[in-house]
DNA sequence: AAGACGAAAGTGGTTGA
DNA sequence: TCAACAACTTTCGTCTT
């Protein structure tokens, strides 16, 4: 994702009119190239910085440059109004002054109390934080799970269900926004909830927050599946051309993308010379030896495939 | 003997009346 | 709310390597 685009032409030197604005990578910054002055500072591109040859790739390496949300409430350094009413230079402050510094120490001292975060919304980051970490997920991920969370809280979703169902579901839609597949089985059981559960409640935020999540696509299982099974990236890329073709043509629609993925892994790996058994790609991806031979079958037929 | 194949029956979720 | 439906799972017998 790239948040700025430069177009050379697109911009003007407010200083001397130039047209031609360069960009400075190190720096961040937009520059006249003739007089030299900075057009646009901080401009961060939050895509990756690696070259990725695949779209598994670049989504499996997109997590770079800081989080965009900040959800660190009560940690952030205060500045607060001394007790005394002394200058810098420690002279007593005269009667009027005085009283108005002691207005402002009292306001402070509310809005200090109202910007604290609740203890259970800091409870709730750091129970996130956990389990993110646990699924092996991106602080921006995290981040971005406990903004769902957040505003499952403020539309008063939380009432009658339990929280770390909340907060696993806010995950699972975290991961789906950020294109990290991880299956709702994955999630549930990293976040010590009923699959069924997590499930109902997916559903719920998603619809009540008005959050469209992408549909799950068989690619994104991809990468994972070859890694645990110690495949070569050929087979990887392999398999991505087929499950694409099969996306084009339509034949993925309505089925468990994880068995697609895996039925795609095992025409590759026996295309490729490095053959798995159905049992092995069933097993990591957690589907069963029988929906690998369908889709296996239907991928072969429909994309006349011999094996 | 292990792996691949496919049929049959059961299960949980979605959809439309 | 209920029935129909598609997809997935379990189970099991047979075929292939």
């Amino acid at each position: 994702m790239v948040i700025y685009q430069f177009e050379k032409g697109k911009m003007k030197c407010p200083s001397c009119g130039n047209e031609e604005i360069i960009l400075d990578p190190a720096r961040g910054e937009l520059v006249c190239s003739k007089c030299g002055l900075v057009v646009r500072e901080s401009i961060i591109d939050y895509g990756p910085d690696w070259r990725s040859f695949s779209e598994e790739e670049a989504a499996e390496r997109g997590h770079v440059g800081l989080p965009l949300t900040h959800p660190h409430y009560g940690l952030e350094l205060p500045t607060e109004i001394g007790k005394e009413d002394r200058d810098i230079y420690g002279r007593r402050l005269p009667a009027e002054r005085a009283r108005k510094v002691d207005r402002l120490r009292t306001l402070q001292a509310k809005t200090k109390y109202l910007a604290t975060p609740s203890r259970s919304m800091v409870q709730a980051n750091m129970m996130i934080n956990t389990i993110c970490s646990n699924l092996n997920l991106p602080k921006a991920t995290a981040d971005e799970a406990f903004y769902v969370y957040s505003r499952a809280v403020k539309q008063g979703l939380i009432k009658g269900r339990k929280i770390k169902t909340i907060i696993a579901a806010s995950i699972y839609i975290a991961c789906r926004l950020h294109t990290r597949a991880r299956t709702l089985e994955e999630v549930a059981l990293a976040a010590g909830v009923e699959e069924k559960e997590l499930g109902k409640c997916f559903r719920l935020l998603a619809r009540k927050l008005g959050i469209k999540v992408p549909p799950l696509r068989p690619v994104e299982f991809i990468p994972r599946i070859c890694r645990a099974l110690g495949l070569s990236d050929k087979v990887q890329a392999k398999a991505v051309e087929i499950v694409r073709k099969a996306e084009e043509m339509g034949i993925t629609a309505g089925k468990d993308p994880t068995g697609v993925a895996a039925a795609a892994v095992y025409i590759a790996s026996v295309l490729c010379g490095e053959r798995r058994t159905q049992r092995e790609l069933a097993e990591v991806a957690h589907v069963t030896e029988v929906t690998v031979r369908n889709r296996y079958r239907e991928l072969q037929e429909k994309l006349g495939i011999k094996v």
